[in-house]
DNA sequence: TTGTAGGCGTTATCAA
DNA sequence: TTGATAACGCCTACAA
């Protein structure tokens, strides 16, 4: 459509040069008054907005720094996002959500967006399943991985990471869910594939069993198809459904989000099978519609305020710090057990 | 951190020209087989980006198109977001998923990405309340605005916009509690001065209760607090909670966004009203969790889909459309009144 | 306080 | 098939 109108125009306009409109754009102290209003009039006037790509491009630095959030319909990071970007602003920094697609790579976005907005510092929320060190190597600035429990390669300088120990969580949780006297717990868990929670819940959800001297039982244990790939309410309630069908006896149900505990908890419904008194539910990360259901679930909450804080802070420590305070640290934070009326 | 290698390096590197390798890069057909590997190898050995800015700087024009979704907690616009992103790659254009933040303003938004990426066309979704006229003009390549019913004016070439009849829609849910035998029905609405979807709902409630004899009454019309601004679970839980303790009688919470639904049914069930046996709920989107809820939520569902093929279909139209077909075309979609186990 | 000119990293044009 | 070189729009020395 129309010509774009540059810096340039809006100088020729003011019969002024292009620095001193950029001095007006930019807040520079060193410019008349007058000359600044009327610079600024016509840049309104004319609807004139700076190119982004320009100012990139000749900007040696910026105070920005990104996060990268997989997955757009993911409530748990929701208002992590709003913690930590109140958190970098504070400190002085801007700020760049950026959504990553399901299928698309966390890191490959990050060292794109890197070049393209001279990032000072990188978060990653969720994502970053299984990457080989040296992807993370492509990335020159700080960054702190969030919610997933990586491991961060000792030769890593610019690294850190935060997340709960998923595996004793979940161990956690399904000896809570035995000592409530449940015996035969299904779980709803991710594909069979999983690398990354999914494989992490399910190994303490099998500890505890066995810690219990109850064998784990495959027709209990609920792989959702690979293509589903995501922790939805219908996932949830499909496999419950199907794990009603398939006539295995369960007294419990313990889905590895709670997303999918809404779910089971729906497909129970149905069945006519009454939550608790005829079978418990269990979900887990903590998130709000947990609290607000009927009945309200029981669940281990990551404690996303903190964990957030901390995210931020191990990012600050690599940007301002000194030396090698912030460098490969991997910060595990416990989670919260909150019992609630799907269980006994 | 380490200094940023550039398409200079890689040419020196190999030694050859920087436009072999811009050409090498970019899948230019006039380059030696031989020379293509070797650049291609040496970028992929140093980890070299080419910097999008200068990109986008350079080049003329683009294929892209960007979607600005205001509201990141939104689950209403998330399969929107899936549907309309195929469309537009089917189409052959590239897509970008732009958040904006709740205070933020979209078409500023809009058009400093459509310098900075050269943008083909613009979709919101969600946002663009009350934004004056002039306001679309900063934009100048065609746009579709998405589930808000705004009206483009006549003397925009260049706009269209895709909805439900909010109002209409609103006063049918409420004709329905009506003849549902309801008849203090409580409104769970946006906050006194909204301009938006919660003037229409609102505006829609009032002409059925009208519609029927029946005079509205202050204590059942239920603003939520300016600074909430968010239709949550929450604002809906403690808006009901109020309602209850206010002593005013009703025998249904019509509430103008299904999550907010959801919370004022916890707060039923805690203050032990029985729904629907003691109370009607209905709520207004038809997103997911109405559906497994329990009880599953009464809702007025819209049209996701077809709004979102719809949205795109307007955008292309004005895209490669001869003449004037896409102009200034308004969209209104008929929603659907989905009667479900929260009411009578 | 202001203007001129050089360069940021690419791509596109043109000549070789 | 290649390589210089001129933009792209902006910021920033440096000079005035």
């Amino acid at each position: 459509m129309g010509e774009q109108i540059t810096i340039r125009d809006i100088a020729k306009k003011c019969g002024v040069g292009v620095s001193t409109v950029s001095r007006a754009i930019n807040n520079h102290p060193d410019i008349n008054e007058e000359t600044r209003q009327l610079i600024l009039d016509t840049i309104e006037k004319y609807g004139y907005v700076p190119n982004n790509s320009a100012r990139n491009l000749k900007r040696t630095e910026s105070q920005t720094i990104a996060v990268l959030v997989k997955g757009i319909n993911n409530p748990f990071f929701a208002d992590m996002i709003r913690i930590i970007e109140k958190k970098i602003v504070r400190a002085g920094y801007s700020f760049i959500l950026q959504q990553v697609e399901e299928r698309e790579d966390e890191i490959e976005t990050a060292v794109m967006l890197e070049k393209e907005k001279r990032l000072k510092g990188v978060i990653f929320l969720g994502g970053i399943y299984t990457h080989p060190e040296q992807d993370f190597n492509k990335l020159t600035v700080p960054f702190v991985v969030s919610t997933v429990d990586v491991t961060i390669p000792e030769s890593m300088k610019n690294g850190a990471a935060v997340s709960i120990d998923d595996m004793t969580e979940s161990k956690k949780m399904t000896d809570y869910l035995l000592s409530r006297g449940y015996r035969r717990i299904a779980l709803l868990t991710a594909p069979v594939d999983d690398e990354s929670i999914g494989k992490c819940r399910l190994a303490g959800y099998l500890s505890a069993l066995r810690g219990a001297g109850i064998d784990p039982e495959a027709g209990l244990i609920r792989h959702m198809p690979a293509d589903a790939q995501t922790y939805s309410v219908e996932v949830g309630y499909r496999m419950t459904r199907e794990l009603i069908s398939s006539g295995v006896f369960f007294d419990c149900v313990y889905a590895i989000s709670d997303t999918m505990a809404v779910g089971a908890c729906r497909a129970l419904y149905e069945a006519g099978i009454k939550v608790p008194a005829d079978c418990g539910v269990a979900g887990f990360d903590g998130i709000d519609i947990g609290k607000y259901y009927c009945p309200s679930i029981t669940t281990v909450a990551q404690p996303r305020s903190e964990m957030s804080e901390c995210t931020v802070d191990l990012l600050l420590d690599q940007l301002q710090g000194e030396d090698a305070r912030g460098r490969n640290r991997k910060t595990i934070f416990p989670a919260r057990q909150i019992p609630r009326e799907s269980t006994l």
